[in-house]
DNA sequence: ACAATATTTGACCTATTGGTCAATCTAAGC
DNA sequence: GCTTAGATTGACCAATAGGTCAAATATTGT
């Protein structure tokens, strides 16, 4: 999708400043970052960074469209063929690994969504809801032959997004009522999701 | 919480400049608007609202601590004494109507919190923590005694937040793969939650 | 070694932004 | 009507931020 640098520098120099700015702009949102924050994170000067993107906005967008085939990937791999119950928790369990490896990504995409997706809206649009409707219809066809409970497969969908990137974007909030320090509560949330969509899905 | 207003001038314009905060700061973030849009929204010139409001920062956490307690009467009203299966049904529905009625506040407060919760990790510590706390006991006494299904109930709590909220922090999104213009989802919503919490939480 | 090319940066420019202030205008009480 | 306190704003300020540019430095190919 993207051109590939040509030099080591601008190998290393490109990925350290994508490095860099995920991090910030995942923090602090788009508006909230700066240029300064970026090129400092990545250990480069301000007109360094902007030698190798041209500007802040370019740097978002590229995040942006990298992180949304990651976003997209664990559900091309929803398989028809599967048993239906546990393609569905196999689904579950992909999402939330990715709220714990890659929770900078979840919160970039949720700071974007929050402010009405203004970058990538038509992704969102396009290939986001033709991958959606590819796969509630499978989804639909395991409810109609009676494998799977009743719900709709939409908004199946949509809760089982809300509950794994809850982990991710919601982190501080999640570990502050937790307490028990910086403890890694994945394991557990695991266990319940697993459980709870497992209960939710067994048709009576 | 707040000291009245004097005048019928203060009353009504504090109240124009809070409400066109919650439009701007829900939407663009906290760095990500500025006291000239606020000001335009509420109709009234920038060094106005500075006579109203002694910061933008003043602003922001006026409406951040008006919104915690919104946030959390419908965890209050959670009774030991109902039915537990209606009791969480009921929590979930409030919930939902929240973002249906209250988007704003939801967006506001995601916002926040994925920024690290800067100006409210303390009240989350506190009096969020606390409620919590005492509502999962209740819910962990009605595992107990084998009303409802044994998930770990702080989890199901934030699952139920995550996915009530998702309507309207997650809303342009949710339009966009749902498709069918600027529908109310909400209806739908209901039914899928209600349904959904319903068989999750019925015990084997 | 050396020219050509790629990389880096200090200084600088302009626009925006949070906030100030003195001056002006308006409303309320007497 | 007039005084006083309340309300409003145009002009302004300092800090910050995105981005430019010419000059300097490092790297590469021959």
């Amino acid at each position: 999708m993207k051109p590939p640098r040509k030099t080591r520098i601008q190998q290393k120099n490109s990925q350290a400043i994508l490095d860099a700015a995920l991090e910030v702009f995942s923090r602090h949102g788009y508006r909230g970052s700066t240029l300064d924050q970026i090129a400092n994170e990545a250990g480069l000067s301000k007109p360094n960074l902007i030698y190798y993107f041209p500007s802040k906005e370019v740097i978002h967008v590229t995040l942006l469209s990298d992180m949304l085939e990651t976003w997209l990937a664990p559900l091309h791999s929803l398989d028809p063929a599967g048993d239906p119950i546990e393609e569905i928790l196999g689904y579950v369990r992909q999402k939330l690994e990715m709220s714990r490896s890659r929770p900078r990504e979840s919160r970039l995409f949720a700071n974007e969504v929050l402010q009405g997706a203004p970058r990538i809206m038509e992704a969102i649009k396009g290939e986001l809801r033709d991958l959606v409707d590819e796969k509630t219809a499978v989804i639909q066809s395991w409810i109609d032959e009676g494998k799977i409970a009743p719900l709709d497969p939409k908004h199946l969908l949509f809760s089982i997004w809300a509950t794994t990137q809850h982990y991710a974007d919601f982190d501080v909030q999640v570990s502050a009522v937790l307490g028990s320090g910086g403890n890694d509560h994945f394991p557990e949330a695991e266990a319940f999701l697993v459980d709870f969509y497992r209960r939710a899905l067994t048709p009576a």
